[in-house]
DNA sequence: CTGGATGCAAATGTTTTGCAGCATG
DNA sequence: CATGCTGCAAAACATTTGCATCCAG
């Protein structure tokens, strides 16, 4: 074989230990280089490939444009916060028996499933107030739908989509 | 006011008696001007924007980079073929008992959720072989990742990400 | 007239690929 | 010394915005 393959397996140890549940690409490019490796972005995003090709690594799209990548296996789902974007990690909230009940009726075999909770994190809704609590449906104007706040850890600049 | 704002309507009656579940923005834009529509693709995204944020339509985003929308309201579930990529819509598998004990556990609130299943149509489950059926952990080799059918009703050519 | 909707074009951001070089087995 | 990983650059896509124009009120 070529070179040692370095790079899938530093993003494999980043997705392990760093501070972050799902990555974007350039998430994952930027850590690797801030823990001193040189990674270019289409090394990385080939390496994220050959990941996801051997299901060490999972794609989880959140709803803001965004593809995230994080480890396959500890399954958990997202609740992401309408307000700050923030994003937290949950324990999987779909049962078996409930995809077990999907088959019968649809007749598709479910392989797998990705849940993304959109609501308020516990800090939001302390701050700017217990209004965005309760109303499940259809709260009343566009509040949230262009959160304004910025994300705990750093996410990217532009709020884009 | 200004013009008579046809094209939101004319987006809503497309999603409301289209063929189809979830739309990408080119396929309201060429589903518009299929049928009759002049309707110009930026004019249609900020009609769409508008129209989400007036709650009449929702964004879903199923993890292959092309953000769909659909009609609010009507909440339904997706699941994606994941070797022709097809694409159906389940009734809602996630039930409200489970959101709460998610509210309870994390501590946030929950406004909505996204369900995207990954699984085996009926008819690839036919047609490519059993083999697909039952393997819930991780299948032998790569298969699925990079499907290589068509989906049925006429999506892009290209399949990106 | 006025203000919002529209169309066209271009900017922005993200994902993906082409290609040459190069380090290992 | 061939193979397949790397890096750099650019293409391909998708989303978003700027701006002049148009039109019902």
């Amino acid at each position: 074989m070529p070179r040692p393959s370095r790079i899938p397996e530093q993003v494999l140890e980043l997705l392990r230990h760093g501070a972050r549940h799902a990555w974007t690409m350039e998430q994952i490019t930027s850590g690797l280089q801030d823990a001193g490796h040189q990674a270019d972005f289409s090394s990385v995003w080939r390496a994220v490939e050959r990941l996801l090709r051997g299901r060490a690594v999972q794609r989880v799209a959140l709803g803001d444009g965004a593809a995230r990548y994080e480890l396959a296996g500890a399954h958990h789902d997202h609740v992401r916060c309408v307000h700050c974007q923030a994003l937290a990690a949950l324990d999987c909230v779909l049962h078996e028996r409930d995809l077990r009940a999907a088959e019968r009726v649809s007749g598709w075999s479910i392989l797998e499933h990705r849940v993304v909770l959109d609501g308020v994190c516990p800090k939001c809704r302390a701050e700017q107030g217990p209004e965005a609590r309760g109303s499940r449906a259809a709260p009343p104007s566009e509040a949230g739908l262009r959160a304004t706040g910025e994300a705990p850890a750093g996410r990217r600049a532009r709020a884009r989509r």
